[in-house]
DNA sequence: CCCGAATGAGACAATCATGTCTCGCCACAG
DNA sequence: CTGTGGCGAGACATGATTGTCTCATTCGGG
């Protein structure tokens, strides 16, 4: 009888991904529970915002641990991690548009944390010699933000196949759309 | 005394790039007019939206055109388009993630034609040798709308000085992430 | 079996954005 | 100089969303 807290998250997150606008009784609607037991659970919309941010924030980080980032080469770590990271695409996506997040006084921190890890991945990378120097950390880091939400966009469009996205984002994150000859 | 209703709309562009829920009173303090005046030039928000929107596809046709695309190497044909979509780039972040555009009964057909243009381009580069194979057309141009949607935001927020803009959204489409070993 | 906790449905007021209107002002053309 | 058209400010009603509340119901543990 208990509602699943996560489950409404979850849930939360598909729809507002897609329709950023929505209601809090579309949300309700759309985890199967009333307006009442939502706000009982998440005092407002702002609430709700601000933990689907954390929620967010967690599966980043958790995916960040489970990449393993600093063993092996910069370029395996970054597969990994999009790997890891694909089934919260959705939730990112729909985060880092919501710029409400990130104008208000005090930004969560984690987004410092996660960007911090994300962009000295990149710049080992650069350090080792498998990463090009011209292009920022800074900019690897959006451009990997901007791809997934992109690629999460694609697929919920239909767009690409769902079986694509890891390689789609890794491939072109990589490799770019140049085709080198002596490949 | 005539307001500009063309400037109206790049005001507007502007704010809703970065706060996409701006009221119509926000909308036209920013514009510096009275928000009777906004109202008499777009019935409500849903005609502003959709002025906006027919504004960022005629500039990124006219980008199309001035990047003459069926002209030499199909490389430097998307340098040229990044380079003349480069002032849009804010305008189309914000009609992008506007998803409103893209649930109703008619989507603007324009869409429908900019994006055979630009995946008809990427087809040509393949066929002509120069891109990658097996990143689809269709994920090479939602990559190529994505990846100008983050350069804009990046610019906007400063993570991104404003003259690399181009350089890297060219380069890490083109050319990627990995450093190859000849160059 | 019984009781309590949690839920769903709905009523309710408050708030906010919107759309429309009026009124006074000002610039510019005639 | 005078009239007219466009504008800004603001009032107003409306509709939508929100947040809170009550009440009946149901599920589950003791």
């Amino acid at each position: 009888m208990t509602v699943d807290r996560e489950q409404v998250l979850r849930t939360a997150a598909a729809l507002l991904s897609r329709k950023a606008t929505a209601t809090m009784d579309e949300v309700a609607k759309s985890a199967g529970i009333g307006r009442a037991t939502l706000h009982r659970h998440f005092a407002g919309r702002d609430a709700l915002v601000k933990a689907l941010e954390e929620l967010g924030i967690r599966e980043f980080e958790a995916a960040l641990d489970a990449a393993r980032l600093d063993e092996g080469p910069a370029e395996d770590g970054l597969r990994r991690l999009v790997a890891e990271i694909e089934p919260a695409a959705g939730l990112l996506a729909f985060l880092v548009t919501e710029n409400q997040l990130f104008e208000g006084a005090h930004v969560n921190e984690g987004w410092g944390r996660l960007d911090a890890r994300v962009s000295a991945h990149f710049r080992r990378g650069q350090q080792q010699g498998e990463f090009r120097i011209d292009l920022t950390p800074a900019w690897l880091t959006e451009a990997l933000y901007g791809l997934i939400g992109t690629g999460a966009w694609a697929v919920q469009d239909g767009r690409v196949a769902a079986k694509d996205f890891q390689y789609m984002i890794v491939e072109l994150l990589l490799g770019g759309a140049r085709r080198n000859v002596e490949q």
